[in-house]
DNA sequence: AGATGTGAATGAGTTCACAGCT
DNA sequence: AGCTGTGAACTCATTCACATCT
């Protein structure tokens, strides 16, 4: 089975969903009610559970812990991938709190940093190693994704190491582009991107206001 | 005009390019040109640019300095956004670092926080100011956008107050759901996803690997 | 010649309506 | 009766091929 993008990112949705309902012990929801709760479309619902398999009952709705275990197995986020952090600068240690709290899919289980000032700290649970041992530390922990928070011009260099130490899958957030091999994806996130299309509905823009340098 | 996400999204993308090619002092590029140096459909940016005007020259190419200039004008990143973090925590932090180097286009004036012990900080350019000032602070500066980076329970209340203070757009980085009014858009930002979609395509999950709790 | 701008063709994704279970 | 699962209709997005302009 192989899922389109589009689909998967709105199966992670509906899990999500699901386990809003779990905490509130809802134990049954038909598309309809998950429609309306969370603002999403019926027959997409269905269609997108039924492109999976028959995971509903006809005339009652789906089984709330039975879809949340089916998707959490099909999006593989019934078991925990360990994550390493490779950068422990604020977005470093901000990200390994954040990301550990995905119901525990993923955990933050170490992070390590070039500067030596930084090997030592006390991270979420971790203490931070420095870089040289950063194959070491997969190794131990059976890491299968590394978090790349570095600096633009250390982030291919980076990416190549956590290759090298044998992890699954990259996150990129520093904005420079990475060149990656099909065995290790690579995902790039830039951030920036989410203020570009806040502006855009931002009310149009006074002649009074700063230029920006570039675009004179 | 109004441009669907999915173009808007592309535009940027372009702008970005165009970007790269300027600092390589590249003056003139074709559809194919870009296509093949970022890899993307020729065609395609060829049908989003006409849509916007005729901004190319047949024959030629595209003047890269006039479309940058252009791009900019129409997603609203030819003049200077200044930003409030709302939450001077390790996300925040990071982020008013990291958003800051949009081209310039946003520049990250002020940050607030409730912790008395993070007032007065000093972070990227600016001083933490308690959150009781966040609406002279917006005034202040002229701001026009508020990020959220605090505790998902604070986050309603502090679009409340960020609207109530004037600001036009709001980025809620807070993994809760935050209702709000149509006069001031919010943008939704779980970095949870990421993870999520690079799950899918990690090895499958040995058995003898740790469940998740929730997953049982 | 060579690259843009564009209508027409194709393909992907979404919605609808209803047949088929429970 | 009520809700799922699904083929058919529809809408939106992408690609193609070529007429058009420099």
């Amino acid at each position: 089975m192989d899922l389109s993008p589009i689909i998967h990112n709105r199966l992670c949705l509906y899990l999500r969903s699901l386990r809003r309902l779990q905490e509130e012990d809802v134990h049954k929801i038909s598309s309809q009610g998950l429609a309306e709760r969370f603002q999403l479309s019926a027959p997409q619902i269905r269609k997108d559970l039924a492109q999976l398999g028959e995971f509903g009952i006809r005339g009652v709705g789906y089984d709330v812990d039975e879809l949340t275990c089916r998707l959490s197995s099909i999006l593989r986020l019934d078991r925990v991938h360990p994550v390493v952090m490779v950068g422990m600068g604020n977005l470093g240690r901000a990200l390994a709190r954040y990301l550990g709290f995905n119901h525990g899919a993923f955990r933050v289980v170490a992070g390590v940093d070039k500067d030596p000032d930084k090997v030592g700290l006390q991270v979420a649970g971790f203490q931070v190693r420095p870089s040289s041992e950063l194959k070491r530390v997969v190794q131990e922990h059976d890491i299968e994704v590394g978090v790349l928070t570095v600096p633009p011009d250390a982030a291919q260099g980076n990416y190549n190491r956590l290759v090298e130490a044998g992890v699954s899958g990259v996150l990129n957030f520093s904005p420079a582009r990475v060149q990656a091999v099909p065995e290790v994806p690579l995902k790039d996130i830039d951030l920036r991107i989410y203020l570009e299309q806040l502006a855009y509905f931002l009310p149009e823009s006074d002649s009074e206001k700063e230029l920006v340098s570039s675009a004179s």
